[in-house]
DNA sequence: CGCTGGATTGAGGCCGATCAACTTCAGTGG
DNA sequence: CCACTGAAGTTGATCGGCCTCAATCCAGCG
């Protein structure tokens, strides 16, 4: 199965490999540290990492795959609140209420570390440098998604394309990669119908700014869509 | 003036209030830890507290009056990303960047206590209580404003109404307040035109929801309100 | 092959933006 | 006290973008 899981992922990123269980294993020598990582757990597409009003006691680390979390409005309708790719951090909303605010669904095969808050705490306050960077990560969660605001459709596609090809591969610039949602759950994120998305994205290859196949995305004028994002009309 | 700040106001609730050279200053015993409030600004209405790029050094936590803040769009319309009131803090966001993302104003007069982040990070792992509210602190910005996203203005305008009542006066529940900011702020802040905002409150009006005499505001029908801040529509 | 859910495309309607006129308010100076 | 002035707020008419509803197309799959 092409989509399936590594059991012994990359972990040289992780905030938190160094207290990690899974790291501790694959070391000869006694590891400094004790392992705060409560466990490793898969999760098959539609699997529920957690619901809304579940208690909180946990923050989870994205190994691989991906995570959307949501709520429901009156209606039924989904709310996205975000998505999670690998190497990022989800259950930060929680720590103020205690209890998480949005349900978390795989929407991929997916692998994530469990990490128990309260010894998150604990260690904290002896390793001053791992605070800082968990500082960090939280501080990021406040500026993911900005773009949510802007005006227009076209706008808030522009931006979103170009917030999901940067996260989805950090390290490298790449131009062309496969959307791993539906339109409509890109519509429910940007607070469009699906039908709108649809338009929109038949619009910008009409423009040649991108081409779109199915779920296949290929950026052919970079610079367009950065200016349709930053609110520049088209040309 | 009757708008003028105290210059000893309560510091009863702030959490860095035992770390404060204020708090020092009034007490005659020696103090067991060092103060790190570096100082108090006042601000006259319309004076920058700091500027979207500048250098991030401080949190601020507002003592009195309030803050908006806010950045420029490609055409110079202002997005306001939030408002601040008294004992809340400012300037979280800028933790993982470095720098400030948004300028901050004050739109009233204006005491803040300015708090180094250095010094933060140094008490924080010192004091294990005192880093358990703050993460608290930060989590709460990540739920502040979800509001934003719900696809009516009534719903938006309503959502607004409760959440400025309640964090106005965090104690009591009151049902009539004086809005500290324009129409035009308020609909730059929910994405909408003054013209809108305006038309909405004559709405509730006419409905009996609230009364609205230019920028008194009182509760008639709160629980009518809160069904429409819910995404109810109209009996 | 047909089935099924997602994606696309079209027609029509509604909500909020825009533009403009008018009113009200707050501050100033006579 | 009033007159003046500019900003803020209200109200109306029109326009346009996105939603709704519906039909069709397409990919993946047994």
């Amino acid at each position: 199965m092409h989509n399936s899981i590594q059991h012994y992922p990359r972990c040289d990123g992780c905030t938190f490999s160094p207290f990690c269980i899974m790291t501790h294993k694959h070391r000869s020598f006694a590891h400094p540290y004790p392992a705060i990582v409560k466990k490793h757990r898969i999760l098959k597409r539609h699997d529920m990492l957690y619901l809304a009003k579940n208690k909180f006691h946990s923050l989870f680390i994205i190994q691989e795959g991906i995570i959307k979390t949501y709520q429901l409005d009156p209606d039924g309708k989904e709310l996205i609140r975000g998505f999670y790719f690998a190497s990022e951090a989800i259950g930060y909303e929680a720590i103020c209420t205690g209890e998480y605010l949005f349900s978390a669904v795989a929407i991929s095969d997916v692998a994530v570390c469990e990490i128990p808050y309260e010894r998150v705490l604990e260690l904290l306050h002896t390793k001053p440098a791992l605070q800082k960077r968990f500082l960090h990560l939280i501080s990021r969660q406040l500026n993911i998604g900005f773009y949510l605001a802007a005006e227009h459709a076209e706008q808030r596609l522009a931006s979103f394309l170009l917030d999901i090809a940067a996260r989805l591969y950090p390290l490298e610039n790449k131009l062309e990669f496969k959307l791993p949602m539906s339109r409509q759950d890109i519509g429910n994120y940007l607070r469009l119908t699906a039908e709108t998305v649809s338009r929109v994205f038949s619009r910008f290859q009409t423009h040649q700014i991108i081409i779109v196949k199915n779920k296949n995305v290929c950026f052919i004028q970079l610079d367009a869509l950065k200016q349709i994002a930053e609110g520049m009309k088209y040309p």
